[in-house]
DNA sequence: GCAATACTTGAGTGATTGTTCAAGTATTGC
DNA sequence: GCAATACTTGAACAATCACTCAAGTATTGC
């Protein structure tokens, strides 16, 4: 009986992550929310309660594309060591190819968002929390296929590379150059034993 | 003749760097800066052109004060990869004694400035670049010391040092926790050869 | 066709944004 | 004490902020 909702609320929600990606939080306004998502102000705020939780709607969409192309590219069959590794490499092909060079969501986020935001925080903590155990899952794979020295703590190890991810994303905002930042990557991996084995 | 100023444009201006630390450039208001510097508008205008100038202002005092430390730390009688690993600790030290949790106004600067702002990001990506030159000549001296492989390229890793202080900083605002980040700098300093010597 | 339903519209809310500027005031050289 | 100088003040600016809501409109079950 009633009349249908005509917009598709999940594009909606896409077109307003892209604009949070490019602008950030604070310096995005509702103005620019409602041009990018052809809604007008009353749509959005029946759909989507309010800025911020348009906003954390947008993290967690953003987020769960990430978890797919992690989930894919840690369980090819490769080596375990060679997947973390073929992981960075496309970090770095993805963060190199975009023309906006906007960044990851998450780790914007992460420094635009002051400490007393506890939820907006804890989220997106999470969401690392669950890319580190991955992590570890993968780095005890090369430790049981004698790829990595079993002294060595895998949960530890993880974390030192959740780090790289973010200096690889806040070097590349200094200076995209993508063989330097293979570089690095190349050094961080000498971290888990040994000289890189491209 | 002219009637003189009467207050401190220095205070003023570490005031004013304090809470654009804290809060980010886009969520501080000129009324919170004028709360905080006890400016009236007039005068802060009159004084540094505007906000965005007064931010710029306020990342050069930041980096000076930066500077400083780094060149005392860097310059100790230790040994070279000592004096790094000192920096490093020191590093963690701040960034958990702080109870508002900032972390470092010139890497939350350059995730919050969009990549069209080439003053700031430019500006700022040289400031890192001086802390990597510094970082490149102890490890010269390490490697003259017989402390670092002379075959590794200290440029690129003195990048790696850099990311790694991106890393600490981000991964700091997901977990608080001195042990972790310690223990995730001795697994990055595997990376210049060899374990930890704590 | 007719209620009933509820989505869509966009003008309008008061608050806040960054910024300006004329008026007021304090100091100095003479 | 008197100009001359210029710093200080804070009211006021237009623009923008996040957000609301009554009016308009399209669809459905009957």
């Amino acid at each position: 009986m009633p009349r249908p909702i005509e917009f598709d609320r999940d594009e909606a929600l896409l077109r307003a992550m892209s604009v949070f990606w490019r602008q950030g939080y604070h310096a995005t306004s509702v103005k620019d929310l409602t041009a990018a998502t052809h809604l007008q102000p009353g749509s959005l705020y029946g759909t989507f309660q309010n800025k911020r939780a348009l906003f954390i709607a947008a993290l967690d969409a953003y987020f769960s594309g990430i978890r797919e192309r992690i989930q894919t590219c840690l369980h090819s069959d490769d080596s375990p060591l060679q997947r973390l590794r073929t992981f960075f490499d496309m970090l770095i092909e993805e963060m190199v190819c975009d023309p906006d060079n906007k960044g990851c969501l998450l780790v914007n986020t992460l420094l635009e968002t002051p400490a007393e935001d506890t939820e907006i925080n804890r989220r997106v903590s999470e969401m690392f929390a669950e890319v580190e155990t991955e992590f570890a899952r993968v780095l005890q794979e090369a430790q049981a296929a004698g790829e990595l020295d079993p002294s060595r703590d895998p949960q530890a190890l993880a974390r030192l590379l959740i780090a790289g991810i973010y200096g690889l994303r806040v070097y590349h905002k200094t200076r995209p150059d993508a063989p330097m930042l293979h570089e690095i990557i190349d050094n961080l991996f000498f971290a888990l034993g040994g000289p890189s084995r491209h």
